[in-house]
DNA sequence: AAACGCGACAACCGCTCCTTG
DNA sequence: ACAAGGAGCGGTTGTCGCGTT
């Protein structure tokens, strides 16, 4: 299937978000709600396409997030269901209420990975395998 | 005090999946 | 049934701040 491009970087603004940005986005979601995100930057005065948008808004200002202090049971939540659910950082951000998959993946790549294959140099042995009989609470 | 290295995080990009006509 | 467009996902990159030398 041929796709068009979806990201033009024509005229369209690209990088760190403004504080204005920022309040056109959250204005403009706060009164309207959630629609079409191709259609949205225009009509909130936004230079950004929609790709963006959406990002930013799952990403930081969803009012329901949580960020920073992953605490040690949602690491621990996040290892097990890296184990049964693979790199589905969706899936696994699912699971863990007010968490992004943006910021679950930077975690696990940053510091989870780094821990883990420590780990693993330390005790070989203790890989892997025992992870389906893991209970993995169910949110929502 | 300056240079450098590294970790953390925000954002981009390309691809696939899903929905609609 | 098929094509096209929109939405979502995962990998990767860029940047900034902090600690170390």
């Amino acid at each position: 299937m041929v796709r068009k491009k979806s990201y033009t970087k024509g005229n369209l603004k690209r990088g760190a978000w403004t504080a204005h940005e920022d309040k056109l986005l959250y204005d403009y979601i706060m009164s309207h709600g959630l629609g079409k995100w191709r259609s949205l930057p225009i009509k909130a005065g936004l230079n950004r396409c929609g790709k963006s948008c959406r990002l930013r808004w799952l990403n930081y200002l969803r009012p329901d997030i949580k960020r920073g202090n992953i605490t040690e049971e949602e690491e621990d939540l996040i290892v097990r269901l890296h184990k049964l659910l693979g790199n589905r950082w969706s899936l696994i951000a699912g699971r863990l209420p007010g968490r992004t998959d943006n910021e679950i993946k930077n975690y696990w790549n940053t510091c989870l990975r780094k821990k883990l294959t420590s780990k693993t140099l330390l005790s070989p042995a203790d890989t892997g395998t025992k992870s389906n009989d893991i209970p993995v609470p169910i949110f929502n």
